[in-house]
DNA sequence: AATGATAATTGGAATAGTTCTTGATATCGG
DNA sequence: CCGATATCAAGAACTATTCCAATTATCATT
C-alpha cells in the first residue's frame, strides 16, 4: 500500500509493482479511480471514469484489473444483494452500511478490540478467510 | 409461523395463509422444500426439487413463489459473493459461514447478548433494516 | 352454483452483469 | 533484438433473474 494522502488525488503515486502484480497503465488507472472514489464504484463507474484518462480502454479489461486486484489483495470486492459488484480500496477489516434513501455506502469499522469469535457461534474448527458484513438501513437525523 | 416438528418433514402442516400471504398450492411446496431442505437450496435447487410433486411448475413460478415468502417475512434470501441467490426458512438473526472446502453453509448464531451497535461503529444515527453476514473459510479437524 | 374482479401461474422472451474467446499488442528475460 | 509470456480489446456467449402476455385459479358476492 503506497498511496500517499487521500486528500490530495492528483499527487497519488503507483509503483509499477505491487504485491507481486505487474501494474500496467490500465491497472495504474483503474487502481487511481478506486482511490479517488471513495464511493464504492461498480466496473461500469470505474469504467467511465477512467475512460477520460484511458479512452481506448474495454470494459472487459477493467474486469480484468479489478479482478487482478482483488486476487493480489489490492482492493476488495464488495456485493450487495444482487446488484453489481462494487469495488474498495480500504483493506482494513469493515462492514457497510447501505442507506436505503440516498443508496450511499458507508464503510463501518469494528469497535476497538472485538473479535469475531467473541461475537459468533462459529463451527467448531472454522478458520476464517473472509468476512462481509453489509447493513441495510436509513439514515435519520438525530 | 406454524410449522410442526422439522424432524418429520413429511409431516409439515402448511397454513393456507402465512403472515397475510395466500397460501397457494406452489407456495405451500416450495416453502415445505425449504423447510425440509436446510442446506440453503438455490431457485433452481428448489424448482427440480418441487417437480417432483408439481411436475407442471415453472421456473419463473418458483421465483415469484420465493420471491413472495421473501416479500412477507417468511423465509430469508442470502447471498454469497455473485453466486444464485440461497434461501432459508431460519428467521431468527444469523450469518452465514461457507465452507469453501465442501460448499456446504452453516448456519452462525450470535453470542447471547450481543448487539450489533456493541460491535460496530454505525454512522451516527442509522436505523439498521437487514443484516448480513458471511463468513468463508475452511473447516479444519480439531 | 354462476359471475365478475383480482391474483397467480406459465412459458418464453428479454435483460443485466459478467465471463469467455480470439487475435493483436505490449513487456520481460536473455 | 528475439522468442516467450502476459495483457488488452472487441465482441460473442453465458447465467441468473425479471418481465410480458395469455391463461388459469381463487375470492367475494349474489
Amino acid at each position: 500500500m503506497v498511496s500517499k494522502t487521500p486528500e490530495h488525488p492528483a499527487q497519488i503515486e503507483i509503483p509499477d509493482e505491487i504485491s507481486g502484480l505487474r501494474m500496467t497503465r490500465q491497472r495504474q488507472e483503474v487502481y487511481r479511480i478506486l482511490q479517488q472514489e471513495r464511493n464504492h464504484p461498480t466496473a461500469n463507474d470505474v469504467f467511465m471514469r477512467v475512460k477520460e484518462r484511458l479512452p481506448h480502454i474495454s470494459l472487459a479489461t477493467v474486469y480484468n484489473c479489478l479482478e487482478a486486484l482483488v486476487q493480489h489483495g489490492v482492493i476488495r470486492q464488495v456485493n450487495f444483494e444482487r446488484e453489481s459488484s462494487r469495488y474498495c480500496p480500504n483493506l482494513s477489516e469493515h462492514g457497510h452500511f447501505h442507506d436505503a434513501t440516498t443508496g450511499v455506502i458507508h464503510d463501518v469499522d469494528f469497535k476497538p478490540g472485538i473479535n469475531l469469535a467473541d461475537v459468533l457461534n462459529l463451527p467448531p474448527g472454522a478458520v476464517i478467510d473472509d468476512v462481509e458484513i453489509t447493513l441495510r438501513g436509513k439514515l435519520v437525523s438525530i
